[in-house]
This record gives C-alpha cells, sequence and structure tokens, in this order.
DNA sequence: TGTGAAAATTGTAACAT
DNA sequence: ATGTTACAATTTTCACA
C-alpha cells in the first residue's frame, strides 16, 4: 500500500539524481549557466547540456520563465476572485474559461470541483481597477452566475514539486 | 479618472519600453540569450546587459525559475486547500504560514482575507497523500480550526502583469 | 550513455559618442 | 544612457571510451 510506483526508483519517468540535480538547480536560478549546472550535477558539461534537452523533450521542464514583481508594475493589489457559473456546459465553462485567461492582470485561472467553477488570482492597480475587472470582464458573462472576492494579504510560492 | 499615474509614462517605475521588451521575452523564455535579447529590444548587447542587471537590482525582475510538470514528477492530483484558523495572533498566523510553505507539493500559499485564511495550492500524487498531507501537516496544527478542499480540474497560467 | 577537447557562439568590460 | 570593439567565458559538436 505504500506508494504508487514499484519501490526501486522515485518517480514514474526514469529521472535519477542528476536529472533531480539539474532542476533544482533551474528552480532555483533559471540562467545558472551549462558549465555551472554541470559542476553542481557532477556530470561533464556536454552530459548536462544533454540531459536539460531531454528534460524539456520529455515535458518534465515545460519551460524557464521570469518572475516579475507585480506591484512594480503598477498592480500591488492582489485578490482571488471566486467564479460560479449558471450553465455548465462544456462549450460554456471552455469558452469562458479561454477569456478569462487572456485578461490583463489574471496571473493564475484554476478549474475547481466543488462550490465553486473558478477561482482567479489578479493583480491590480487598486480597487477601482478590481472591480472594473470583475464588472466588465468576469460578472460581464452571461454565464457567470455570482462572484465573491477575497483580498490577498500576500502570496508565497511553496517548495514545489521536487523531492527531498 | 482615467488611471492611476499620470498618463504620459506607463507605471510608476520608470520603466521604458525597451525594459517593458525585455521583460516580456524573458517570461517567454527566460534562457533567452542577451544577444537574442537585444535584437528582440532592438538595442545594443552591452545597453541590452546592463538594463537587464538594472531590472534586477531594482526588484521588477525577482527572479528566472524553472517550471516543472508536476504530473511528470509523479504528482498529477492538484487542490485547493482552504484552511481557517482558530486563533489569529500573528505569531500563530506567521507560524503557520511557515511550515505551509515548506510542505512537499505545496505550489502557493495565499494569505487571504475573508471566509478563509490561508488557500494553499497544492499538487500531490494521489488521494491518499491529499489526505495524509492535510491530516498530518494541516489539521495536526493546533490553530487550524476548519479545511475545505476544491478538486483542481486544471490550472492555467494568466497572461500575468505585463502591459500590451 | 558519458566524456574530453576542438570550433562556434555568447557574455563582459573598457572606452568613445 | 547607448553603441563599438576586443577579449574572456561559455555552449556545442563530434570522435571515442
Amino acid at each position: 500500500m505504500a506508494g504508487e510506483w514499484p519501490k526501486k526508483t522515485q518517480p514514474p519517468s526514469g529521472l535519477d539524481g542528476t536529472d533531480l540535480a539539474i532542476l533544482a538547480a533551474l528552480v532555483e536560478d533559471g540562467r545558472m549557466t551549462n558549465a555551472a549546472l554541470a559542476a553542481r550535477a557532477g556530470v561533464a558539461e556536454s552530459t548536462c547540456a544533454y540531459r536539460l534537452r531531454a528534460l524539456r523533450e520529455s515535458g518534465v521542464l515545460t519551460g524557464i520563465a521570469a518572475h516579475l514583481d507585480p506591484a512594480a508594475l503598477g498592480r500591488p493589489l492582489h485578490a482571488i476572485i471566486k467564479v460560479r457559473l449558471g450553465s455548465h456546459s462544456r462549450e460554456h465553462v471552455h469558452h469562458l474559461y479561454d477569456r478569462l485567461v487572456e485578461l490583463p492582470g489574471v496571473m493564475t485561472v484554476f478549474h475547481v470541483g466543488g462550490d465553486d467553477d473558478f477561482l482567479l488570482h489578479v493583480a491590480v492597480a487598486g480597487p477601482e481597477a478590481l472591480r472594473d475587472l470583475i464588472l466588465e470582464h468576469v460578472t460581464a458573462h452571461a454565464v457567470v452566475r455570482q462572484t465573491e472576492t477575497q483580498l490577498v494579504f500576500e502570496v508565497r510560492d511553496g517548495r514545489g514539486v521536487l523531492p527531498g
């Protein structure tokens, strides 16, 4: 009953310690040079470059992206907007979903089950901008039956999905 | 009434089009070479490198990190855990906060106002792992009065905080 | 597969505009 | 603050263990 996979190796895909070391380093600093990466993983540079390409192509490493400070870009106010729909037809849900992720200031959209249908994490310029975003771009959709907004005091990234 | 800032320039910090172009490029591909970055922003390479350093030092660019596929790392099940506290003393809140972000599988912790105190976005191996995480590492804290868990069907990154 | 040394590309610092 | 040049560091390629 212990786990999902045969207990010999860690995760499903054949990731070894070298792969995990490379990934961990890139989570800390995505611009770390291949040479530094290789040193940290304890392999030759060419090997490291090869592993990195393989990790990208296998889909384990989905991307490397800059993290920006929303406040520095004029969006100091964070909120969670819970969105509840009136109709749950596949078309309605997908259409709204596509629209929501495109809205400026939307950081993440969670499509959830339970009381709500979508949870939006947004960063906006201020209370008026938040109200405008909700009224003009969320509630305005006919499928949206109700929204509820929570102020976010702070957001912190967790340790993520890497073992250790 | 139009906006928060004098309408001549965009955001508060003195970010010009070059800065925004660099940031946008790095959000798409954080490992883009400085040369490619410069070409895209339409400036010389040395200028681009200088701008990039300045963006880091000013805190607008908070970091560049790898994005991993949780499912590929053995954590295909996503959930939102709403955490409600019994006591809201500063010490209790901060202590719990620090613990929550350190839990394996925790992607993001939102400290919110309203019905709940914390919202946790977690990625786990399966239903049992989710139950264990909640019972052993969340509910186990004496300050936690109640939790409520929502299944996450899908998570999508929004367009973020860059204008345009 | 993983490695090491070469060639090709890229980043960095000094200086001039 | 930007661009040009020259030099140092890095990535990539490929023959080989």
